[in-house]
DNA sequence: TAGGCCATCTGGTCCT
DNA sequence: AGGACCAGATGGCCTA
């Protein structure tokens, strides 16, 4: 909304000069205020470019919505923890396991991954997590 | 044409 | 007082 220029003609009197100054002096600050708002809203976009790079994407044809670039970037964190927590239970020496890991998850068909250890993690995954991929086996 | 997503404007609230 | 952050309203663009 913006802020409503004093008219002389409504109040039947003289223009005030100080009332014609407070209203340019709102609209000043008013403009101002939307140029910040948009140069905020402008590195949130930044960020989310920048989410979007790093977090799996089921087709290069269309971008990730903010929402689903949250809920993927969400996923992909449990998925990487879920790696980091099995890795530490096997025999495997460490290096190998995790070179292995990552080599299954950056694939670009990269269609997932994770089983799932409770109801609360599941909640929170992406869809595109949600199936399991056969080929990553817990190597023995 | 309806629905989803987004950018922008705006007023309110909190913080420094 | 002024800036940062937030949420609601609104309008534009795109796709099924």
């Amino acid at each position: 909304m913006k802020p409503r220029r004093p008219s002389c003609a409504d109040s039947g009197s003289e223009c005030d000069p100080r009332d014609l100054e407070k209203f340019e002096s709102a609209a000043r600050r008013r403009m101002a205020a939307n140029a910040r708002e948009r140069k905020r809203m402008q590195g949130l976009n930044t960020a989310f470019d920048r989410l979007r790079k790093v977090v799996p994407q089921w087709g290069q044809d269309k971008k990730l919505s903010k929402y689903e670039t949250l809920q993927m970037a969400l996923s992909y964190i449990m998925a990487l923890n879920r790696i980091l927590t099995d890795s530490s239970r096997h025999s495997t020496p460490h290096r190998q396991w995790l070179d292995l890991q990552f080599d299954s998850l950056q694939t670009e068909t990269y269609p997932c991954i994770v089983r799932y250890s409770s109801p609360m993690e599941h909640e929170h995954m992406h869809p595109s997590f949600s199936y399991h991929y056969e080929g990553l086996q817990v190597p023995t």
